[in-house]
DNA sequence: TAGCCTCGAGTTCA
DNA sequence: CTCGAGGCTA
């Protein structure tokens, strides 16, 4: 055998191992010494190039339109089952179908990739056509592009038939499509809505150069022709195309349509997991002999049904621009959109950041929108749905005053936010407070946002210390308050006079001082009247104190209304000292962070053992952490401690650690 | 000075 | 939760 064909097997050998199995042998380096050694080879004699030798697969770009291929089998799509009902229907339809009384039928489950369908034909081993679905019965030939993508083998190991199609879909991963969108954010290129798009518009690419660089994957699922008998069930498929070489998602066989709704549930719960978009799965009749029977529809096959997670994305309008006027006194924009549903909430409202994020998403009102919802649950519009637009929309510009207090608003240079700076302004006062009174700050319950708003408006309270000159009177004059919340609230208010120290400096809203630097100052400066006295010297050889926080401790302390609203709060008995604490506690020093649900602490009283033992708290996972505690369904965090070998400990553990 | 880590700040709905 | 930026460290 010739030294060509020896280096092209063991190129395919380990191009499966990288691309397919994820689990290479060989460095990157070795693989290309030997990439490169075949190409030198084939450059010596063009005629030995063969189709499927890796050194083929970015081809030339083509200049026409892609041609028209026919599909010998029509490529069907699904109908949908919206929810677990619906998948019960599917079943005992089947069922009546087929006869079945008493039994139950065996299905397979699939998750079902959000991408871009194609399909791939081999002749003798080698991949000769690849097509797009197209209308199911003629597609596109994106051979070409599809060689492109490493996933998808040039060559077949052993054959078992020919021709074999083989279906499936081609994907671009979350995290490549994020990368791309930056990318082309920099140079200024339209984005991509989603992943689906993305690997869409990869994969039609007349230049299969660009679908090179998109680094795309492709998971198989069935086959177009069969002539080949021998396969009885949904499984044998999935594992023949498996063993040829291609990429396959996990699959689940289970006994009944109750297992199938577990297993849908689950694969529900862990979307977010997966390294590609899922948008629900597709349920299988798992016997051939059964989909036979059972035949097909017009557009779609009797024997599979597609089951829609709750959707993470939708399409709204923006019925209008409002402004909110934060604590900081930055002005952000918000979209009001028309109610829509996504994933089981209404949403209402989307933040818009800042002008800038407007302007480079070019959104104006009366645009529809695209907005997402992912692992998070904070709203987010991803993109202007621009081919709807009819001309009528307006262009939102940021106003010259405050919308609050009419008072100028201000850019700084080189940030992004415009800042109302009237420390007067009513809607800096209202937040502040709120933020003053918050649960992380000096927790005072009863006092809700409303309440906060009323009383400002009524002007009962222009600055924190007024909450502590508040009387049942005054309060009663308020809508919803009744003797027993008055009285309620006034001795919430009169039990925060006792919260510690750095909830206090934390509450009055330093800017750059957060819990974690009001606690180090509370450490060095043990009462309040030292911090007007420091200087900056002292504040930044505290840690995390650089320039900026110093400035701004300085300013907050030399200020005289400030001093003054401090001093108020003083004479109505606020404590302004620190207790002094019982020495080295039994977690000194260590570092904790908790991530899935737990079920013996509340997140807060995990919190407050770990800290009240001298452990220290934080939300996210670093090789500095000494501990991640691990509740059900832990998250992210739990993937990143354990390749940074993080100790992660249970519940359990966490008890007997803690000693309670 | 770059790159990593952490902290702060803003955010939606039930 | 996520983003941006301040602060720390090599």
């Amino acid at each position: 055998m010739s030294e060509i064909d020896d280096l092209k097997k063991l190129l395919h050998y380990h191009n499966h191992r990288y691309y397919v199995l994820d689990d290479p042998e060989i460095s990157d380096g070795e693989y290309d010494s030997l990439f490169n050694k075949l190409l030198t080879l084939e450059q010596r004699d063009p005629s030995l190039i063969t189709p499927d030798s890796p050194t083929q697969r970015v081809g030339a770009k083509t200049s026409e339109k892609f041609k028209k291929v026919e599909h010998r089998k029509r490529m069907l799509s699904l109908s949908n089952a919206m929810n677990v009902d619906e998948l019960r229907q599917f079943d005992s339809r089947i069922k009546k179908d087929l006869n079945i009384i008493d039994s139950d039928l065996e299905y397979i489950v699939e998750p079902k990739l959000d991408g871009f369908s194609v399909e791939a034909v081999y002749e003798n081993n080698v991949f000769v056509l690849g097509s797009t679905r197209g209308d199911g019965n003629v597609g596109e030939d994106i051979t070409n592009n599809l060689k492109t993508v490493r996933s998808i083998p040039l060559s077949l190991p052993n054959i078992l038939f020919t021709p074999l199609e083989v279906r499936g879909e081609v994907v671009m991963e979350k995290k490549e499509f994020e990368e791309l969108n930056l990318m082309r954010e920099n140079l200024g290129e339209q984005l991509f809505a989603n992943p689906r798009n993305s690997a869409a518009g990869s994969i039609r690419q007349l230049d299969p150069k660009i679908t090179a660089s998109r680094k795309l994957k492709a998971y198989f699922y069935g086959l177009g022709i069969t002539v080949n008998k021998s396969f009885k069930t949904q499984e044998d498929i999935l594992t023949y195309i498996n063993n040829s070489g291609f990429k396959i998602t996990e699959f689940k066989k289970c006994r009944d349509i109750e297992e199938v709704i577990k297993e849908c549930k689950r694969l529900e719960n862990l979307r977010n997991d997966f390294m590609f978009e899922i948008d629900g799965t597709v349920v299988k009749v798992n016997d051939l002999s059964k989909q036979n029977a059972l035949g097909e529809r017009s557009r779609s096959p009797r024997w599979a049904i597609a089951y829609k997670f709750t959707p993470q994305e939708a399409t709204t309008r923006i019925v209008n621009i409002v402004l909110q006027v934060g604590r900081t006194g930055v002005v952000t924009p918000v979209a009001v959109l028309e109610p829509v549903n996504i994933s089981g909430v209404e949403v209402r409202r989307a933040t818009l950041h800042n002008i800038d994020e407007i302007l480079k998403k070019d959104i104006r009102i009366g645009d529809t929108v695209i907005i997402h919802r992912a692992g998070d649950v904070i709203p987010k519009i991803i993109k202007v749905v621009l081919s709807i637009r009819t001309g009528d929309e307006k262009q939102f510009k940021m106003p010259k005053n405050c919308p609050v207090c009419d008072s100028k608003i201000v850019r700084v240079e080189d940030e992004s936010a415009y800042r109302c700076l009237n420390i007067r302004c009513p809607s800096v006062i209202k937040e502040k407070i709120k933020h003053f009174v918050s649960r992380r700050a000096m927790n005072i319950e009863g006092l809700g946002d409303k309440l906060v708003e009323q009383m400002v408006d009524n002007k009962i309270i222009k600055d924190f210390s007024d909450i502590y000159t508040l009387t049942i009177e005054k309060i009663k004059t308020l809508e919803r308050s009744g003797d027993k919340s008055s009285a309620n609230l006034l001795n919430a208010i009169k039990s925060s006079k006792e919260q510690d120290l750095q909830r206090l400096v934390y509450g009055l809203g330093i800017r750059h001082i957060g819990e974690t630097i009001s606690k180090s100052l509370v450490n060095v400066y043990k009462d309040i009247s030292l911090f007007e006295n420091a200087n900056k010297d002292d504040l930044t050889k505290i840690k995390d104190i650089g320039n900026e926080a110093a400035d701004s401790i300085i300013s907050f302390f030399s200020n005289k209304q400030n001093l003054e609203v401090i001093s108020q709060m003083q004479k109505a008995g606020v404590k302004m000292c620190m207790e002094t604490t019982g020495g080295e506690g039994l977690l000194q020093g260590k570092r904790f962070a908790f991530t899935g649900t737990l079920s013996l602490f509340s997140r807060v009283l995990a919190r407050d053992t770990v800290e009240d033992l001298g452990g220290i708290t934080v939300s996210s996972v670093s090789k500095n952490l000494d501990f991640l505690v691990a509740g059900d369904q832990p998250g992210s965090k739990f993937k990143i401690a354990e390749k940074l070998g993080i100790k992660i400990i249970n519940e359990d553990k966490f008890k007997e650690l803690v000693q309670l």
